[in-house]
DNA sequence: CGCAGCGCCTGAAGGC
DNA sequence: TGCCTTCAGGCGCTGC
């Protein structure tokens, strides 16, 4: 499941070698989550980017080409297609001869051609938390912020509206970092400090290793991240919490399997 | 406007 | 061995 630090891994391989490039041809799977990718036919990409879990691709013609990888979404970069891979869900041909390839089995991931800065069709992107690593993202502003809604701090972290960019893995990580239980609802001022300092440290040393392979994350040149080796809590239920030594706990929070210290991460 | 609930998908893993 | 069930979960949509 690409969550920030896989997208901004994939983005920095990307962004390189598609600059400057135009897509002469485009094709998709039938399915509406894919379909647009045809209406970036005969633009030029000016740049890519990331914001949250978004791809962007600035085109030559005031839109902007989003990818979104879902849970199961690659992007690769081939000669020719492969016409055994019945994964390919978009492609887009570009004017150096190589071909950009969305595979994603499960098809959870998404394809939009907009109007530059218009995402009403893309309400997450559209309602968009800071990014953890901008300087902007103060702790200030993240207390108010996560004090504004009454739901689980674990369920808010996945919203997307605290924060851009953290999934299943990476909240787990840092809140287990900050000690704070999951399911808490109302952060004191320090605990959202700390959070803030342990999201950031946690999505700095994913990048660092250049992502978390679980099963099917890759990244554009098809290699797998190294973050799995360093994952502190995702994962470990049931294995000895690596701070107190008791075995970690797992719940479900808004249907998603949540790895917790009961001793270490109090209500 | 916030948010709970649901559906989308398919391979892997577990049960018998 | 093989069939069936359950599970994984990010996000868009619907309706309260």
């Amino acid at each position: 499941m690409p969550e920030l630090p896989e997208v901004e891994t994939i983005v920095r391989q990307l962004a390189p070698v598609v600059a400057g490039q135009t897509i002469t041809q485009a094709g998709s799977h039938p399915s509406a989550k894919f379909s647009s990718a045809a209406d970036a036919i005969d633009t030029q990409i000016h740049k890519v980017f990331r914001r949250g879990k978004y791809i962007l691709f600035t085109l030559s013609n005031q839109h902007e080409l989003i990818v979104h990888l879902g849970m199961t979404g690659k992007l690769q970069l081939v000669r020719a297609p492969d016409a055994n891979d019945a994964y390919i869900r978009a492609w887009w041909q570009l004017s150096n001869g190589k071909r950009l390839e969305l595979h994603d089995v499960r098809r959870f991931g998404r394809v939009a051609v907009v109007r530059a800065g218009e995402y009403a069709t893309l309400p997450t992107l559209a309602a968009l938390g800071p990014e953890p690593l901008d300087s902007s993202f103060n702790a200030e502003m993240f207390w108010k912020a996560s004090r504004a809604s009454r739901r689980a701090i674990k369920t808010q972290l996945l919203s997307q509206r605290l924060l851009a960019g953290i999934g299943n893995i990476y909240a787990d990580e840092a809140l287990w970092r900050a000690e704070i239980h999951p399911a808490a609802r109302q952060l004191t001022k320090s605990q959202a400090e700390t959070l803030r300092q342990e999201l950031a440290v946690v999505i700095e040393n994913a990048i660092k290793h250049g992502g978390t392979t679980l099963r099917d994350y890759r990244s554009l040149d098809g290699s797998t991240g190294e973050n799995q080796h360093h994952l502190e809590c995702y994962g470990r239920h049931g294995e000895a919490c690596l701070r107190c030594g008791e075995p970690l706990a797992r719940m479900v929070i808004d249907g998603r399997g949540t790895t917790f210290c009961k001793s270490c991460q109090k209500r």
